[in-house]
DNA sequence: CGTTTTTGACCAGCGC
DNA sequence: GCGCTGGTCAAAAACG
């Protein structure tokens, strides 16, 4: 259910500012200052103070991340429960309206993806029962399912699949006052691959993607980064999911964005994982988004910054 | 200028 | 046969 769970993108560094704060001379620390960074404070009786703040916030931060744990293990549950569900259901659905959802209902393969869209939303819970399994060995039906939870907000109608998609219409259905986009494989024009997404009518922030036919051609996304200069399908396939940081030295900061994915992770289950095509793309928006957000990461950039002003004075 | 998106029109299946 | 609905077409607009 939850992806974070089998695979940690964030970075857990471990920046000591303190360390980098005494090393820094008084100069660069007024150049710092001038340069709009706050001044290193090193007064002896703020340290106190100092420390106990910090022991403060690192039991207040534990007891978040506690509250954090339990509410994602809740979150699980009950998303396996609806997933159950609605897979029972998608079983009893018989007596569809038309002719052609009869037989597109006959064989739905649902899959949750449940993973953010997009790299602007916060949520670290994916499903990890449907993560495990590549779409590749799912779509054998003619027709699958996937589930993409989106910001609420976001308006457009874009599932990242790694393929390359040409909308041919739009249509406001019965029972879903949001709009279903249609959309064609328009990578290989002998792909008969079709694709429709609407947002559910449950949920406005989760995207229902069903896919109608088998690819007869490989994933586009590794070839269109090298040759095509169009970026309105975004794939980010082949980038390895490792990053690390030196925090040897507060002077060095490094992203490693050239491991192996195979190096990044022992488990051998978790590479499998990793393997999916979709799911390293919301791998790579995870980190993406950890990174941007993550105050330790902003340390580290101060550090860094501070490091290299160190360096050159 | 080629490609993609938008959007109204059209078509086919289904229920009454 | 008629109306409703979902799906597709294609011309125009937008975009890079």
């Amino acid at each position: 259910m939850d992806c974070s769970s089998w695979i940690n993108t964030s970075l857990d560094l471990n920046i000591n500012p303190r360390r980098v704060h005494e090393d820094v001379p008084k100069e660069v620390e007024s150049k710092l200052f001038s340069l709009g960074m706050p001044k290193f404070n090193v007064e002896e009786e703020c340290t106190n103070d100092l420390e106990e703040e910090l022991k403060r916030v690192t039991a207040e931060n534990k007891k978040l991340g506690e509250m954090l744990s339990v509410v994602c293990e809740n979150y699980n549950t009950l998303r396996s429960h609806l997933m159950e569900y609605t897979r029972k259901n998608g079983e009893k659905e018989t007596s569809p309206t038309s002719k052609k959802r009869k037989s597109e209902s006959s064989n739905i393969n649902s899959i949750c993806v449940m993973g953010t869209n997009n790299g602007n939303s916060e949520s670290s819970s994916t499903d990890e029962e449907s993560c495990k399994k590549p779409r590749e060995e799912t779509i054998k039906p003619k027709i699958s399912r996937v589930y993409v939870r989106t910001e609420a907000s976001d308006t457009t109608l874009i599932v990242k699949d790694g393929y390359q998609w040409r909308k041919y219409g739009q249509k406001v259905t019965r029972d879903n006052p949001c709009p279903r986009a249609y959309f064609k494989c328009s990578f290989a024009p002998s792909c008969p691959v079709k694709k429709k997404v609407q947002r559910s009518v449950d949920d406005q922030s989760v995207l229902v993607a069903t896919y109608e036919g088998e690819h007869n051609h490989p994933q586009a996304s590794s070839q269109m980064e090298a040759t095509s200069g169009s970026g309105r399908s975004v794939a980010l396939a082949s980038v390895p999911c490792s990053a690390s940081l030196s925090t040897a030295t507060p002077t060095l900061v490094t992203l490693d964005l050239t491991k192996s994915k195979g190096s990044n992770n022992d488990s051998k289950n978790t590479r499998t994982k990793v393997d999916s095509p979709k799911v390293k793309q919301v791998l790579v928006e995870q980190m993406a988004t950890s990174l941007t957000t993550d105050p330790n990461f902003r340390a580290a950039l101060v550090a860094a910054i501070s490091g290299r002003l160190l360096h050159n004075y």
